[in-house]
DNA sequence: TTAAAAACATACTAATTAGTATGTTTTTGA
DNA sequence: TCAAAAACATACTAATTAGTATGTTTTTAA
């Protein structure tokens, strides 16, 4: 990799582990270039603004990691009922870099930046279309191999599920536990039982 | 009401929809100022820091709501089902002061000052607890009564059916739409259909 | 090799922030 | 009625903010 691509990379990563930490908001540039290392001027010949760099970090970062956290499992596994559950207890219990009193990023985000700034917004969107898109797909596979009720309606259980995921990692913030989310699994557990 | 009970009043109320609207870190103090024509000695006699007046915020303004929105029409219904799908469709289609683009007060308030502030910590989890103890009441109660079927885990449910509102408010920042709403609450009526 | 462009560094600015210092006016109770 | 306390008003401050002006250093390509 190239230097400055080097640099770049370096910015939105420490960036994005600092919004997850503190908030966007909350998050100053001047923080920013403290823990990266990286001075005021190298920062702002990389990104024209703040605000730029945020999209960027969603861009470049969320929506590549993601991909691979959930996409990759929803597409690989045959019943999508475990497939979602399996994908559920990963991120909830297993992920390493996701902390339960900091929640998920991608909800972080949409709580702070919508309805405000319209480029979250669109990118925010593009974020989990992706991932209901794939949730869907893997539901209606289902239901045509035997695994899913026929009269289950995909897109119904995805927001119900993507919405239910959001949720608990408020309340995980909250109650800053992981038993909250054992709890959530379990309830789950039944829920998709019921779709099969 | 004495006037300088009133001036409290009001700082409260309206620091409350600029909050809402706005968030909680991005409203100033001279946000607050400036709508409700209250001078910055008059607020800071009556609050002495900020974060003092969010606490109230949520104590004096958030807490009665919740009780009167929540709490007394889980109680007054007999079946525990119909009385939360319909609490679900009461907050989420029908109530005039939430609006679907800044989503849930207190699932926003959770996720700007969790896990960062002790005292906010404090109120919202004392405002949680309130509202998963009034249903989980309720659906004992309704196990108790016939409707809901014996081998359900009231907690587990509450738990479930709360992070599925909060997290269909976020969904609805996002998409600015109560469409994700209804077919929110179609999946919602389904599962609670499953419980009895 | 060298000049131009890319990449980075430093010192600044103007705006905004929560909070304070120091008043004046209004209310209250003896 | 009148003094003390409560309630409010105004002008300020120090810190922090995103962003800029103006450089120097490093890389690149002819």
């Amino acid at each position: 990799m190239k230097k400055a691509e080097a640099t770049r990379l370096t910015i939105l990563q420490k960036a994005f582990e600092l919004i997850y930490i503190k908030g966007y908001q909350t998050t100053s540039i001047d923080d920013i270039i403290a823990t990266t290392q990286v001075t005021k001027g190298a920062f702002y010949y990389h990104f024209k603004t703040k605000d730029e760099m945020g999209i960027a970090i969603i861009n470049e970062i969320l929506k590549p990691t993601l991909k691979n956290s959930f996409i990759q499992p929803l597409q690989s596994e045959q019943n999508p009922l475990d497939a979602i559950y399996t994908l559920m207890d990963n991120l909830l219990m297993k992920n390493e870099f996701l902390k339960v009193e900091y929640g998920c990023p991608a909800s972080n985000f949409t709580q702070e930046m919508t309805p405000w700034n319209a480029d979250f917004n669109k990118v925010l969107n593009e974020l989990t279309e992706q991932w209901t898109k794939v949730m869907t797909t893997a539901i209606e596979k289902g239901k045509e191999n035997g695994f899913v009720r026929k009269d289950v309606n995909a897109k119904r259980v995805t927001l119900f599920v993507m919405s239910g995921y959001w949720g608990i990692r408020n309340f995980g913030k909250l109650e800053n536990s992981k038993k909250v989310y054992l709890t959530y699994l379990k309830e789950l557990k039944s829920y998709l039982n019921t779709l099969k």
